[in-house]
DNA sequence: TTGTAGGCGTTATCAG
DNA sequence: CTGATAACGCCTACAA
């Protein structure tokens, strides 16, 4: 409740001095009169009022998460729990350094521009980026914008991503060696440039590489709600010319198990399963669930340190960070 | 980038006018006028700059949502996937309300002052609040407080929560009718006025109705990781004394199937097991998990409205809105 | 080492 | 109907 006049009046000093010592601008001001103003500070409990400062500097401090609205399905930004498992860090990571993290889901271009303008938002992160007038629009901000898992590549923009094309060629190489020809893809939609691609494209020349036809009847893109998923699985149990699944993401995996199992089938003794991120739910389906592992609050500490070096001008060796991926072996694929 | 001055000077008038048409105050002005400060208004792209608002008005549309953190393990705000499923829900609402989430963790009581300060924060969400010097805190702020499944009461405060009294009573009775007498109680932490601390009440009076004595050692109080959940679930396998486990959560739930499972019990055969929540996982075990079914986005949902009413002064006929539960019966769950 | 003054964009008061 | 003007809290030249 206290500003800084109250604690310029309280020392008996200016308003500047009070400013001054807040910004630690030592040697401007006596050592006397620093810790006369901290006392005061203490005392009447001085906390600075961000508006003010954004109004007047700069910088707002106000760092937005994005979430761009284009699945009509979705609530909101947190949909799925793999995504949830980076906000987490991603706002440790942003308090510590002294910024504030604004959650926001936008549906057009101009929605994100008025949040921006709102606040002087000084920076973002966003995920779930494809080529696209979206795109282009964030490429044109001024603002450093952090995308985390995308593969639309731009000079202005930091991307913290993954090895996508690695997992995909990991998983279905690792069902090869198992004796599996007849693979299924698995995933949602699969725009281009996007993560999915990238892990389809993985997908496809693990199989080219051992000398398997890729048939386009085996891919099956679907949304990843959990009716869905399921309903995925009974209908791929049906599928005789199938031994083997993998898909993109665990949850999309474990519906596919779950739909399997309803219609009477075994895992992995029926079907072979993959999935892909290594949430916590591949430890609790039965069987449980071979898939391949990323590290979500690495992704999300990464991503904003990617954010802070931007803001503080720091020379940015690469606009790009890959995560390494690594197999995890459970139960859900087995030896033909 | 334009702002009042720029749309003022455009149209030749003054900034007041621009104001007054930007808050819709009709019959201030002339429909001309209006007409012409709309279209500059419109093509130089003037948008609201909400810190200048915030330092003038007292309200600066920003509403907090408030993890407090105690337990030092989680990380942040969304650690597990049912929290993290109104979270959005509450954002979309909040948006359509001309609203701003921020997400914030705070420690300590001076840590959420300093931060409502900063911001001038207008209303605050808060979760996993319990009887201590935090909550007393919460009562004495001046802005709108709703707490989301909370059993602390106090006039001041909102309170949006569920039925988890009868939500843990109609769960050990569903145990009991399907000839379980003894029935283990898995949970987090059991807090004085916490809503596990509701569920357990549930559990030991619909035992007491039953005529079944309470026993102690079948209470299991251990936090909510994978790790530990799944290690609990092995070593309740090693219990014949226990035919039946009812866990405070979906993820406990699964977490102790999967620990009898690797123990090589069977679910439901040798242990029945209910869950709490009623997340889409239940449906990805196996067996599925017969749970108590809580509707998430809409207790994010109402959470606004709550908050909005309080915002807008309305008369607020009761300062708790407590939602209802029911049982969905799965696969998890057996008559002995 | 310290103080003065102007302005950031907006709103509210009050006068024309 | 419209327009000055002050104020919100803070920062930063520029003076002293």
């Amino acid at each position: 409740m206290a500003t800084i006049k109250d604690i310029a009046q309280a020392v008996g000093v200016s308003c500047t001095t009070v400013s001054n010592v807040i910004h630690g601008r030592a040697g401007r001001v006596s050592t006397e009169t620093i810790t006369l103003i901290n006392e005061a500070i203490d005392q009447l409990g001085y906390v600075p009022n961000m508006s003010a400062r954004a109004l007047v500097s700069n910088s707002s401090k106000v760092i937005g998460m994005i979430s761009h609205l284009t699945s009509n399905k979705k609530e909101s930004i947190v949909e799925d729990p793999f995504h949830s498992a980076f906000i987490g860090s991603i706002e440790k990571t942003l308090r510590e350094n002294g910024y504030y993290l604004m959650l926001r889901t936008v549906e057009t271009t101009s929605d994100l521009m008025n949040f921006l303008h709102n606040w002087n938002v000084d920076g973002l992160f966003c995920t779930g980026v494809f080529q696209d007038e979206f795109f282009e629009a964030l490429t044109k901000l001024k603002i450093p914008v952090v995308l985390i898992d995308s593969y639309v590549a731009h000079p202005n923009i930091c991307n913290v991503g993954l090895q996508d094309y690695d997992g995909g060629y990991t998983a279905t190489k690792y069902l090869i060696d198992k004796g599996h020809k007849d693979i299924a893809f698995a995933s949602p939609p699969i725009k281009k440039k996007g993560v999915v691609d990238e892990r389809f494209q993985g997908y496809k020349n693990a199989l080219a590489d051992a000398s398997i036809p890729f048939r386009k009847n085996l891919v099956f893109e679907q949304e990843l709600d959990t009716a869905t998923t399921i309903t995925l699985g009974t209908q791929l149990a049906a599928r005789k010319d199938i031994t083997a699944i993998f898909a993109t993401a665990d949850i999309l995996a474990a519906g596919i198990m779950a739909g399997l199992k309803q219609a009477g089938k075994r895992v992995p003794e029926d079907f072979s399963v993959m999935g892909f991120d290594d949430i916590n739910l591949c430890q609790l389906t039965s069987p449980t669930l071979t898939t391949i592992h990323q590290d979500a609050p690495l992704k999300g500490k990464l991503a904003v340190y990617f954010l802070m070096d931007k803001l503080d001008n720091k020379p940015i060796p690469d606009n790009e960070i890959i995560l390494p991926i690594h197999l995890v072996e459970r139960e859900s694929v087995i030896s033909l």
